[in-house]
RNA sequence: GGCGACAUGGCCAAGUGGUAAGGCAGAAGCCUGCAAAGCUUUUAUCCCCCAGUUCGAAUCUGGGUGUCGCCUCCA
């Protein structure tokens, strides 16, 4: 049974979604406007999990993760770089993309960008007008927060120590300091609408995007703690006023990635942008680095933790290589004798495979996530397998080494960890690498070096096991260091020699 | 000022009443030409401090101390 942290609630609760089998999940997404940070990675590593564990345990996630595209930061950069809005909106979306891509983050259901919302928006804030929550002053449009009672049920806020806050701003044409804009005029980047030429206020935009993907009533609203007050309190208001029906079942935050033990974000320029870090660490090393910790608490930045997961990360490849060696497969053949296809890995529910797999540490891990997704030590499950693995591969028990290294796979794939086919000769990349030191090697002739790419490794591989045989340790010791400089390396093991490459 | 979170070994971290998961780093042994990887063993009489509840608390209550976040755009 799975339970969870709803925001609103003090201990964790039963998840019991609207309809059975289908979960209705909304996360709100980037404002792209800039390169996005290792606290964006955070938290939607975090919704990706979430997401990839709902679907495993056998629902029909629609999940909606919206962009938000129409923002004074994108307008003052475009005026800054005198050119369009939607070109910075098409940049930074890009490279947001990009990035999630490169961190194994799966695309959502639905993707709305704000632009192409504008008319449920304009429908919505119709509404607010008509039963009264909302009014137009001079071509904007103010929600009325004193009429909607509820108000602060999320933050917990109580509206008279809010409204008595020392930073609240001031409007002149607001009835209340509290009312918070829903419309704003704006003649130069607007779109049409009843009250003039103007934009949407941040916080309808998700309302509307929530509203018209997932419905009036949805079972997860989730996103950073710092979207609590006011944006989150404020969706509420409007699509409750609006709809006349609750709006979220369960609302999930996550918590800050910190730097310096201070929160990273854009305004404190403290952020080290996704693109950044993968240069320096992979993408399953930044996911166990986040996961390791449990997503509402915070994660302090640190090379030595990062670090820390890229070890922890070369201890499950490991495992996966050598079992692979091993069994002399790939991951795709190894799937194959399950009865399972590889490419169908982001839809493997438990129940198709808990008849397959009669190992504890299956139901440990459900129990595991089944507890507010405890990532940490759902981890600690996964090395527990990777253990196993190593200790069947000691014993030379195949039958064992293939169970346990494929729920292995499967299970880390529920984390959005993955393991590249080690397989050297068959990778690209590997000899991508190895050509490119290919001067450096002067222990093969010209004519060997002229071979295909494939050959050459071979032929190196030949080599050095003649030298290991002639006892030459210094010409074996060689090969191995300078393979070692494209991040090819090569391990004697009892079993014969292996090869594996790991590229950054 | 208001609201909220957190404090566990050298580092990261799970644990929410029954006697301290896991990862990294360290140590010893096995294996190995060496290396790497792996395997085995090993590293917190104790969970910020004080008091209380309880047969029993890292876990609950009260009081301290410290750190952080939100109340303005922010994942």
């Amino acid at each position: 049974m799975l339970k969870i942290s709803d925001s609103m609630k003090q201990n964790p609760v039963e998840f019991n979604p609207l309809n059975k089998n289908e979960v209705k999940m909304y996360v709100c997404g980037p404002t792209v406007y800039d390169n996005p940070h290792l606290g964006h990675a955070r938290c939607y590593i975090t919704w990706d999990v979430v997401y990839r564990y709902l679907k495993f345990l056998g629902y029909n996630v629609k999940y909606c993760r919206n962009i938000t595209d129409v923002d004074d930061k994108i307008l003052n950069k475009a005026d800054k770089n005198k050119c369009k809005p939607c070109d910075i909106a098409t940049k930074y979306y890009n490279i947001f993309k990009d990035s999630m891509d490169k961190l194994n983050v799966l695309s959502p259901t639905y993707e709305p960008k704000a632009t192409e919302c504008i008319n449920e928006m304009i429908e919505l804030i119709e509404k607010l007008i008509d039963n009264g929550y909302a009014y137009e002053v001079q071509g904007d449009v103010y929600f009325r927060v004193k009429k909607f009672k509820d108000y602060g049920k999320l933050s917990k806020q109580p509206l008279d120590d809010i409204k008595s806050g020392a930073r609240v701003q001031v409007g002149d044409k607001k009835e209340d300091d509290m009312d918070f804009a829903l419309w704003k005029k704006d003649e130069k980047h607007g779109f049409e609408s009843p009250w003039g030429v103007g934009r949407p206020g941040w916080h309808i935009e998700c309302s509307a995007m929530a509203k018209k993907y997932l419905g009036d009533t949805i079972d997860i609203h989730a996103g950073g703690a710092d979207l609590v007050f006011p944006h989150h309190e404020n969706e509420i208001a409007q699509s409750e006023a609006a709809n006349g029906v609750k709006f979220v079942n369960y609302w999930l935050h996550n918590g800050f990635v910190t730097i310096n033990k201070e929160k990273m974000s854009k305004s404190l320029n403290n952020f080290i942008s996704i693109n950044d870090l993968l240069q320096k660490y992979d993408k399953n090393t930044i996911r166990l680095f986040i996961l390791t910790n449990h997503y509402r608490t915070g994660v302090e930045f640190n090379d030595d933790a990062l670090n820390s997961a890229k070890n922890g990360v070369k201890r499950l490849n490991n495992a996966v290589n050598e079992g692979l060696n091993q069994l002399n497969t790939d991951i795709s053949s190894l799937f194959n004798e399950f009865d399972i296809d590889i490419k169908n890995i982001n839809d493997l529910k438990y129940t198709d495979i808990k008849e397959k797999f009669n190992l504890s540490q299956l139901e440990s891990f459900i129990i595991a996530m089944d507890n507010d997704f405890n990532t940490s030590k759902a981890l600690a499950i996964l090395f527990d397998l990777a253990s196993q693995t190593n200790k069947f591969i000691e014993l030379g028990d195949k039958k064992s080494i293939k169970e346990y290294l494929t729920l292995l796979i499967i299970l880390s794939n529920v984390l959005g960890l993955n393991y590249i086919n080690p397989s050297c000769d068959k990778n690209e990349k590997c000899n991508k690498a190895l050509s490119q030191i290919l001067d450096k090697i002067d222990f093969l002739s010209d004519e060997e070096k002229k071979l295909p790419i494939s050959e050459i490794m071979n032929c190196i591989l030949l080599k050095r096991a003649q030298a290991r045989k002639n006892k030459d340790w210094s010409l074996a010791d060689k090969i191995r260091d300078t393979l070692k400089e494209a991040n090819i390396t090569i391990k004697d093991t009892k079993n014969g020699t292996s090869v594996e490459f790991t590229p950054l």
